[in-house]
DNA sequence: ATTGGTTCCTGCTGGC
DNA sequence: TGCCAGCAGGAACCAA
């Protein structure tokens, strides 16, 4: 499920194929993505040029000649690979909804067995307004986000902690995944109130996710399900998980005190699993 | 205003 | 072994 280290690990490797590049033919074989693609997407991008691609939050930003912008979303299962110019191209599956091919000859293909994720069109005038992006909070590893920040964003509020940090109005990019470790590093129980992260305990959590956050993204993220590199290549973090997908195995912390704690729990919040070890997260 | 529940979709898993 | 119900999950949307 690629969150904010997976999205920016597809963005970079997107840059150097699509940076200057000239679409030369665009194939939409699926228009009913989790929002329809725009009717006109295939004739308002043939012959643009891409200028660079960005990254907010989990969204990949392709920047267009003449203002116009690509928003795309990964989803749950979406995925891009680059096909080099010159090398084989298998012929597409039933869920390879969208291509770009350029002049240059290299096709970029998006697929998405499960179809959450989209690709639509706006501008740069329009960008920061956004329906989507509008109400997104700071960018964790950007110099607008800080302990004094999060604990400010957090006050008053009545949900758990787990809930909070998925609020993509609270931070931008974190997912199921890296919250569930980011908690663990900070050793705050995701039950806790989150109005209660305040002060060292924010600044603490701040801490922990860059630095899980900055691990997954030098391991090129986790490939967990779907999730490959557009070169790929598999990202490896899925094997430095402490908690994720932990259940029943001993704290990275405390296994010592196995048979006391039982080790990794698993817990449901807001109809979503989490993983936390109760002696260390409080 | 904030919060929780529902929904979209398909592939995988576990129980019988 | 095979089938199918149930689950997973990002985020918009709706309801309380």
């Amino acid at each position: 499920m690629p969150e904010l280290p997976e999205v920016e690990t597809v963005c970079r490797g997107l840059l150097p194929i699509l940076e200057n590049a000239i679409l030369q033919d665009v194939v939409v074989r699926q228009r009913n993505l989790r929002f329809p693609v725009p009717k006109n997407f295939r004739q308002k991008l043939l012959f643009r040029r891409v200028l660079t691609v960005r990254r907010r939050a989990k969204y990949i930003l392709m920047m267009l000649d003449d203002d116009d912008v690509i928003i795309s979303h990964l989803g749950m299962s979406g995925r891009m690979t680059i096909y080099p110019a010159g090398e084989d191209v298998p012929p597409p599956g039933r869920h390879d909804h969208i291509e770009f091919k350029t002049t240059t000859g290299n096709l970029i293909r998006f697929s998405d067995p499960r179809r959450f994720g989209f690709m639509t069109l706006t501008s740069t005038q329009c960008l920061k307004e956004h329906k989507l992006l509008r109400n997104l909070g700071p960018e964790p590893l950007g110099n607008g986000f800080s302990g004094p920040i999060l604990a400010a964003s957090l006050k008053g509020r009545n949900t758990p902690i787990k809930s909070a940090l998925l609020d993509q109005r609270t931070l931008a990019g974190l997912g199921n995944i890296y919250v569930c470790e980011s908690l663990f590093g900070a050793g705050i129980s995701p039950k806790r109130k989150a109005a209660t992260v305040q002060g060292t305990r924010a600044e603490k959590l701040v801490q922990a996710i860059r630095v899980v956050l900055t691990e997954a993204l030098v391991a090129g993220g986790s490939s967990l399900h779907d999730y490959v590199q557009p070169d790929g290549k598999l990202g490896y973090f899925q094997n430095c998980f402490k908690v994720y997908g932990q259940e029943g195995k001993a704290c990275p912390g405390c296994h010592c005190n196995f048979l006391v704690t039982g080790g990794i729990k698993r817990i449901s919040q807001a109809g979503r699993s989490t993983f936390y070890c109760s002696r260390k997260q409080r």
